[in-house]
DNA sequence: CGGACACCGCGT
DNA sequence: CGCGGTGTCC
C-alpha cells in the first residue's frame, strides 16, 4: 500500500519542512514519526508518512474501486512523478546548503544542521496567488482558516476518509476552487460573510480578471503557469496587475510557484532578520514602513549574501525563526557540535516588536503531536 | 514619488 | 493594539 519516496538526501525525511500551499500550513515531516499528512494533489488525495529513515507516500483516488490493482499502480506512479515535481527533488539541496554555509556564517553556525532538508515547494500558481492575497495584515493561523473555508465553500470534496488521529471522524478533502468559480459576482459578499474582510473583493476581482482576460479558467491557469518561462521582471509585472497583489505577494508567488528561485520576498519579519543578522539599518523596536526603496535594499543585500538560490535560503531562515520551530533540531545540534550555542535559536528575536509567529499563529500540525485538535470535520487541501 | 491612512477580523 | 500589505489619496 505505502510506496517509498526516494530522496536525493536522507536528511529530507528527518527534517523536511513542508508548507502545504493552499492550506497555508507549516508542518515538519520529521517532527512526529509515523503520523500521516494528507493533501489534495490534482485529482487525488496523497498521504505522506515517515519512519526513522524513509518517507512514504500513498494515493487515494476518488470513487476508487476496492480492487483495480493495475489502476492503482498507475496512479502511484503518477503520484511519484508529481511529488518529485512538487518537492523539486531534482534540486541538489545538500549542495545548496554547503554553498550557503560558505557564504553565510548564520548558516554555518547551527542553522545548517538544525534546519537541514528544507526545500521550496513548487506550488500551484493560482491557489498560491489567492492564498497570499489573503495574507495581508494577517497571521498564518487565520490565513489557514480562510483558505480552508474557501475550499470547503467553493469546491466539492474529492473524497472523504477517517481522520488518522481519530477514525471516528470523517474528513472531507476539498481541492482548491477554480478561478471561474471565484470569479462569480456574489463571491465578494459571500467571502465577506465568511470573514475575509476587505480581501473578499481582491479575490473575486483577481479571479474575474483572470477569467475575463484569458477566456476560461483553464486558459487562465495555463497563463499563470506559463509565467514560469518568463523573466522574473516580466512575471512580476503581470502579477502586480491583480487587485490585492503588491510587491510582497507577487514575490511570494514568483518564488513558490513560478520557479524564480532567486527572489526574496521581504516582509516585516524578513526585515527584522536582515537588521539583526545582515547589517541592515533600522531599529528592532521601531516599526518603519516598508518603502519600495527599503524593500530593494534588503532584497539586494540578501541576494548578495545567498546567491542565485537566495529565495530558497530565505525559506530556511524564515522557518528557523518561527516560534513553532524554536526548539527544532536543538538536541541533534548539541550532540553533533562540540560547542553548542546556549540559545535555542540563534535567530530568536527579542522584545515585542512583532511576535506574529507565536505558536498561536500556527494551526495544529498534522504531523506534530496533537494536544488539542479542532473539531472541524473538513480539510481543505 | 514617498508618506499617511483605512481596511476586516481575530488574537493578545 | 498589531498582524508575513495593499489601494488610495495627497
Amino acid at each position: 500500500m505505502w510506496q517509498i519516496l526516494a530522496l536525493p538526501e536522507s536528511q529530507l525525511c528527518l527534517s523536511a519542512v513542508l508548507k502545504c500551499g493552499q492550506s497555508f500550513r507549516w508542518t515538519s515531516i520529521g517532527s512526529a514519526p509515523n503520523q500521516e499528512y494528507r493533501f489534495c494533489l490534482r485529482d487525488r488525495v496523497v498521504c505522506l508518512k515517515q519512519d526513522a529513515t524513509t518517507l512514504f507516500y500513498r494515493t487515494i483516488l476518488p470513487l476508487s474501486q476496492p480492487s483495480a490493482l493495475p489502476q492503482q499502480q498507475i496512479a502511484e506512479a503518477e503520484t511519484l512523478v508529481w511529488l518529485r515535481d512538487y518537492f523539486q527533488l531534482d534540486v541538489d539541496l545538500q549542495k545548496l546548503y554547503a554553498e550557503w554555509a560558505i557564504r553565510d556564517k548564520v548558516f554555518s553556525s547551527g542553522i545548517q544542521t538544525r534546519f537541514a532538508g528544507i526545500r521550496m515547494l513548487r506550488q500551484d500558481p493560482f491557489e498560491n496567488l489567492i492564498s497570499f492575497i489573503c495574507s495581508s495584515n494577517n497571521n498564518i493561523g487565520r490565513i489557514t482558516k480562510m483558505v480552508q473555508a474557501l475550499c470547503r465553500h467553493y469546491s466539492a470534496p474529492l473524497l472523504s476518509m477517517p481522520d488518522p488521529a481519530d477514525p471516528l471522524i470523517e474528513v472531507q478533502y476539498h481541492p482548491f476552487p477554480s478561478p471561474s468559480v471565484l470569479a462569480a459576482p456574489d463571491v465578494e459578499t459571500t467571502l465577506r460573510d465568511l470573514g475575509f474582510g476587505y480581501r473578499a473583493k481582491f479575490i473575486q476581482r483577481t479571479a474575474k480578471m483572470l477569467v475575463d482576460t484569458h477566456g476560461s479558467a483553464d486558459l487562465a491557469e495555463k497563463f499563470l503557469a506559463g509565467l514560469r518561462n518568463a523573466s522574473t521582471e516580466d512575471a512580476r509585472e503581470e502579477l502586480l496587475k491583480f487587485m490585492g497583489v503588491g510587491r510582497k505577494v507577487a514575490d511570494c508567488v514568483l518564488l513558490m510557484s513560478l520557479d524564480k528561485k532567486e527572489v526574496v520576498p521581504v516582509d516585516t519579519h524578513v526585515h527584522q532578520i536582515a537588521i539583526k543578522h545582515y547589517g541592515l539599518k533600522g531599529s528592532l523596536n521601531a516599526k518603519s514602513n516598508m518603502t519600495p526603496k527599503l524593500y530593494e535594499e534588503i532584497n539586494t543585500k540578501l541576494v548578495t549574501v545567498w546567491g542565485d538560490y537566495a529565495g530558497w535560503a530565505h525559506s530556511v531562515l524564515f522557518t528557523s525563526d518561527l516560534k513553532a520551530f524554536s526548539t527544532h533540531g536543538v538536541e541533534a545540534a548539541e550532540t553533533t557540535l562540540p560547542t553548542p550555542p546556549p540559545t535555542p535559536s540563534p535567530l530568536k528575536r527579542k522584545g515585542g516588536v512583532s511576535d506574529q509567529t507565536s505558536t498561536a499563529d500556527l494551526p495544529p500540525s498534522p504531523l506534530a503531536g496533537r494536544t488539542k485538535r479542532r473539531r472541524t470535520t473538513e480539510a481543505a487541501r
